[in-house]
DNA sequence: TCTGGGGTCCTTTGCCGA
DNA sequence: TCTGTCGGCAAAGGACCC
């Protein structure tokens, strides 16, 4: 541990709905819900107004409809948070080179290397002025812990929630985490607090009353080591930056479970397809090529094969993820599909002769691609045209504004702008041609506006996702 | 209307070669 | 030479995180 608080945690606030309220002034003190709309959507974030009603992330949108009724539920918008997130992300990088992004809208700094942090006092000015900056940067608010450690500086923020700072002071540690459930320390999730509930540990403090021994006996080495360290406040992990990506999959779950064998070879074809283009889209290739089905029931297999040397080969890929289907079988239907690809290196080498034996040693299986024998294409889920609610929209009379909701041919848009006052609602028809859709604002007057630029796969709603309108 | 998507890390098991 | 074992790799599953 060390002397100074020298680690810092940023965490924006709800940030995917704090960014909507920012934008749609109409929003603003109101319950709002973003997540996947679809029929086995989750929630991805939920304004403080609506956690109040029990609604949180990872919750079933069904539910947190049957809770909240009255919100406004969104479809996310990466391209503004992305865009926001750089934002922050450069201001993180002032305070110092160290700078551990772990998400869009959480980072670590390591202030020490940015020489900011001498004094408690010091770190905490510094804390003060990033907050300051990001909201004048951004328009939305974010929350710092600062401690000795990456594991107290988070929860210092967690404390600090919403729009706060708090710092934990190097030596108070134990007794501040002594009554905290063990489920605040990292690592420790549902199946880890279950095993130690049944041991008769709930706290933190019991943690390190059980003994490493004992700890060690319930979880297994690493794990037990590890927690047995983070319960007594010892946490020597260093804030890293650049983290290597070890992996690259894309996943889908379906609206309704697909049983037809032939629609799911045509949809694994797809994801391997999209996983090869992130995969050359990022400068990568990688050799172990893995298949995931999600059955009906929910349980989850993987299949695996590593081929002889790294490839991003769009159908290397694809026959590798089809001979790994051959294998499944999914007479039951399938709620997901996902293909990826780990074991990755940074030259995009092609191993011709691995490709060649591969393929030789699948014979069974004539080339021909998701369609066999002449029958009909199998369809994929038809590409929903919806107007998808919160998705920027322009009229070529009224202006920028956004999704409020659509049905029965008609789509509702409301007329407002993140510096205007709440504003109108209108109806029109869903193929007015006057009415097209827009490109994100700005949050605030200086701010770049989002950068552009195609992300394809980025929305992450599944096989009907929502990418704004052509 | 039960349960997303994109990751990381760890554990277990089996196999193979030294 | 036989056997044991050890390390490394591959495959599969699971927990966890945001």
């Amino acid at each position: 541990m060390r002397g100074q608080p020298t680690v810092l945690h940023l965490d924006m606030d709800a940030f995917y709905a704090s960014v909507e309220q920012a934008a749609k002034p109409s929003l603003r003190g109101k319950p709002v819900i973003v997540g996947g709309l679809g029929p086995r959507g989750v929630v991805a974030t939920a304004s403080y107004e609506a956690r109040r009603f029990g609604v949180h992330s990872a919750m079933p949108m069904a539910q947190a409809r049957r809770l909240c009724p009255h919100a406004a539920f969104l479809v996310p918008r990466f391209q503004i948070y992305r865009a926001i997130s750089e934002t922050v992300m450069g201001l993180l990088a002032e305070l110092s080179p160290l700078v551990e992004p772990l998400s869009l809208d959480e980072a670590f700094v390591d202030l020490a290397a940015g020489g900011t942090a001498a004094s408690a006092e010091e770190a905490r000015r510094t804390g003060e002025r990033l907050r300051a900056a990001i909201r004048e940067a951004t328009g939305v608010t974010g929350s710092v812990g600062l401690a000795g450690s990456k594991m107290l500086a988070k929860i210092a923020s967690e404390q600090a929630k919403p729009d706060g700072l708090v710092l934990i002071r190097p030596g108070t540690e134990r007794e501040l985490l002594a009554p905290m459930p063990v489920r605040t320390l990292p690592g420790v999730g549902p199946a880890t607090a279950e095993v130690l509930r049944r041991a008769g540990i709930t706290t933190v403090g019991e943690t390190v009353q059980a003994g490493e021994a004992e700890l060690l006996r319930l979880l297994g080495k690493a794990h037990g080591a590890s927690l047995y360290l983070m319960a007594r406040g010892v946490d020597e992990r260093p804030v890293v930056a650049d983290r290597d990506t070890k992996s690259v999959s894309v996943e889908d779950t379906f609206d309704v479970d697909v049983t037809d064998r032939a629609r799911i070879r045509f949809e694994v074809a797809g994801l391997a397809d999209r996983c090869t283009r992130r995969l050359r889209a990022a400068g990568r290739s990688g050799r172990t090529v893995v298949l995931k089905v999600r059955r009906y029931d929910f349980t989850t297999l993987t299949r695996s094969e590593t081929l002889r040397g790294p490839t991003d080969d769009p159908e290397v890929v694809q026959e590798a993820a089809r001979r790994l289907l051959e294998g499944v079988d999914t007479t039951e239907g399938v709620r997901l599909l996902g293909v990826g690809v780990s074991g990755l290196a940074d030259f995009t080498q092609e191993d011709l002769f691995a490709q060649a034996l591969q393929s030789s040693r699948a014979p069974e299986q004539p080339a021909a691609e998701p369609s066999p024998g002449g029958a009909p294409a199998p369809r994929p889920v038809p590409r929903t045209t919806d107007w998808l609610p919160g998705l920027d929209v322009t009229h070529e009379r009224f202006g920028p504004g956004w999704v409020q909701g659509s049905g029965v041919g008609r789509v509702t848009i409301r007329f407002e702008r993140p510096d205007s006052p709440p504003g109108r609602v209108r109806t029109f028809l869903v193929d007015d041609p006057e009415l097209t859709g827009g490109e994100p604002l700005p949050l605030v007057e200086r701010a770049a506006p989002p950068g552009g630029g195609s992300q394809a796969d980025s929305v992450s709603s599944g096989p009907s996702r929502g990418t704004s309108r052509p």
